[in-house]
DNA sequence: TTGGTTTAGACATTTAATGTCCAAATTTAA
DNA sequence: TTAAATTTGGACATTAAATGTCTAAACCAA
């Protein structure tokens, strides 16, 4: 189970690319491209996607990954963060019931 | 199921108190209290304490009704909001066990 | 050692969170 | 019905967080 960054890092890895290359595609440096692998910054939903399309990965494998992670740094260091995102869940479905049904 | 801030709104009703009177003890203007109740504003977890020591409630129960609250805003319009959160516990419960073991 | 890659950190800018204050709207009760 | 209390709306101020640039130091490999 990797980190979104440690994610990006392997994906850019594996293509051999240097950080230069791809923060250029996301047209950002290459210091926040670095701090992002390394979780000392975080990505923008915008950049997750485009990050998907240029290393041609499943776009919504790396939301999940993304969102849950995001989830997680809110819930550090809660005592009730397993309970939280129980009841979390039930509000969630209950929503797209009322929405949709 | 009550979001966070029709729960402080019942809690408060149910005890004839005026916005005032509990925006007071919780050292912040009336309206901010009158927005927090209508889900316009987000509380803090310090006023969340507060709060349940004002109403005199258990706080763990009002504490996990805020979190989860923050999590379904963070997910609101994703698609993917219940498969982040399963993969989100997967990931809580991964850390603390290299916490604890 | 030289050239490319990565990381650190000072700084700037933008955006979100949090709050005050006052007046308008609403509710309650005499 | 009016008068008082309560609640809400919104302009504005302040602070904190997010997001980025830039430069140079550190690292690594030929």
């Amino acid at each position: 189970m990797l980190s979104i960054g440690k994610q990006i890092r392997k994906l850019r890895e594996e293509r051999g690319l240097p950080l230069r290359k791809v923060a250029a595609k996301l047209d950002i440096d290459q210091s926040i491209l670095s701090k992002i692998e390394r979780g000392e910054r975080k990505a923008s939903k915008k950049q997750i996607i485009k990050i998907a399309k240029i290393f041609n990965v499943d776009e919504k494998e790396l939301l999940i990954n993304f969102l849950s992670d995001n989830i997680v740094y809110q819930l550090i260091d809660e005592e009730l963060a397993v309970d939280a995102l129980k009841v979390a869940e039930k509000k969630i479905k209950y929503f797209s019931k009322s929405k949709n049904g």
